[in-house]
DNA sequence: TTTTAGTTTAAATTTACCTTAAATCGCCGG
DNA sequence: CCGGCGATTTAAGGTAAATTTAAACTAAAA
């Protein structure tokens, strides 16, 4: 796994370098905007991690000039919490940040968080399971189509696709934040309520009584699951 | 919090004990790394601040030892700069370091910051295990569920939460409050009694007779643990 | 015995969740 | 460019469950 650090400060740059090194990552370290872009579009990045403010070309622009050509996963540093609300408010898509001082720790983990879900994101799956079943819930992803009990369910876009993530990893709990990150793609403009009225929906349409759901259970304080069939509670 | 500091300038050791201590941390404080090492194998040391130089067992050779039985948080201190390359170098898995001279407040927010992330999760070496067992007790932590002989537990989230953490530190005892920071996080305003009545329920739950719990022991003056099964008192 | 620490229960409060309806968005056809 | 329609989001009111508070009780230490 290749990671851009892009930070002016040599020390800090160093830590970082080495101590990413340590846990088996290869490093690009930059000491600007300017040559982490010149990296970026000559090496094979798969995670940056760059720091708010730097000469030449300052986090803010370079991420905005990261996403006009790719999804890299980019964490963000910053010694300032407005830097930090900045980050969020341009909602210009980075996945991550952190506040200096920081512990490598707690950097390493973000790290590999960034990775996971990205490494899950790219390769989705097995081979393409092309139809998922569970209960009386049958799947056909080739034709978008879900059938309960053998009959049609008229589900719409977003419906449809909380079913077919709930059904690729039954009997795991997930949150709301993580079902609307696997669903709509994004967390920015992520609202707890359009959870879960769309679980409402979903829920009118596949179990029989709302109130004691057959199929996805709440579990208060968590989120949601799809329930091992059967099972009590 | 138990803090460690291993250096041997008195004026600097004495600064850096009163800071800590005005904070509220417990301090140890070592004249040399010999020292440190004796105080770190009898006491329960949350986190070490190590001077580069010291006589008898220098700040290297010390983490070395360190490394070789724990992943304490360590912070290191040096008044040169090769000494900071050389703490990187050696990859001995510092976690943070410090350059003198350098201010109380810098101090004070690192030591923050390690302790903040190595309490949120007691072994950060650990890959996450999804399930966990303790005598007739299970946890599935993907579904979020826990069972009793096999029997699924309906339990609340707090009560949950507390159990996973006990079951994650089996033997270990927390004081009310450590459970309290683990379970609900460190800046919510604690009070004694809420983590009684939770342990209260969540014996009701798990204890077949609550009068002499079997899993959750009272460790008067201090606090609660997992208790070794079959073990006595 | 007195004091301190812990347990238990029930009531009060707070929070999280569900549902419904209304508002908004985005697309297609006219 | 406009109107209409389905999909989605927002908003509000209701409800049940989880959590906290409080008080009475019990056991252990001093």
């Amino acid at each position: 796994m290749n990671i851009l650090i892009a930070e002016d400060e040599k020390d800090i740059r160093n830590l970082l370098a080495i101590s990413l090194e340590e846990k088996g990552y290869t490093v690009f370290p930059a000491k600007n905007g300017a040559a982490a872009w010149e990296i970026i579009k000559t090496q094979e990045i798969h995670l940056a991690i760059l720091d708010v403010m730097m000469p030449e070309l300052d986090g803010f622009n370079l991420l905005r000039r990261i996403r006009e050509v790719s999804t890299l996963p980019v964490i963000f540093l910053t010694a300032r919490t407005e830097d930090m609300d900045k980050v969020l408010g341009l909602g210009l898509g980075a996945d991550d940040y952190l506040a200096k001082p920081f512990s490598m720790n707690e950097l390493a983990a973000r790290v590999a968080a960034q990775l996971r879900r990205n490494h899950e994101y790219l390769n989705p799956k097995e081979p393409e399971t092309l139809s998922l079943q569970y209960g009386e819930l049958y799947i056909d992803k080739k034709a978008c189509c879900a059938y309960l009990s053998g009959r049609l369910l008229e589900l719409n876009p977003k419906e449809y696709k909380l079913l077919v993530f709930l059904m690729e990893n039954p009997e795991r709990v997930f949150t709301k934040k993580q079902l609307y990150n696997a669903v709509w793609g994004d967390d920015y403009f992520y609202d707890d309520n359009t959870i879960m009225v769309h679980i409402s929906h979903l829920r009118n349409k596949i179990e029989g009584d709302t109130q004691s759901p057959e199929y996805i259970k709440t579990i208060r304080g968590l989120g949601y699951k799809l329930h091992k069939i059967g099972g009590s509670r």
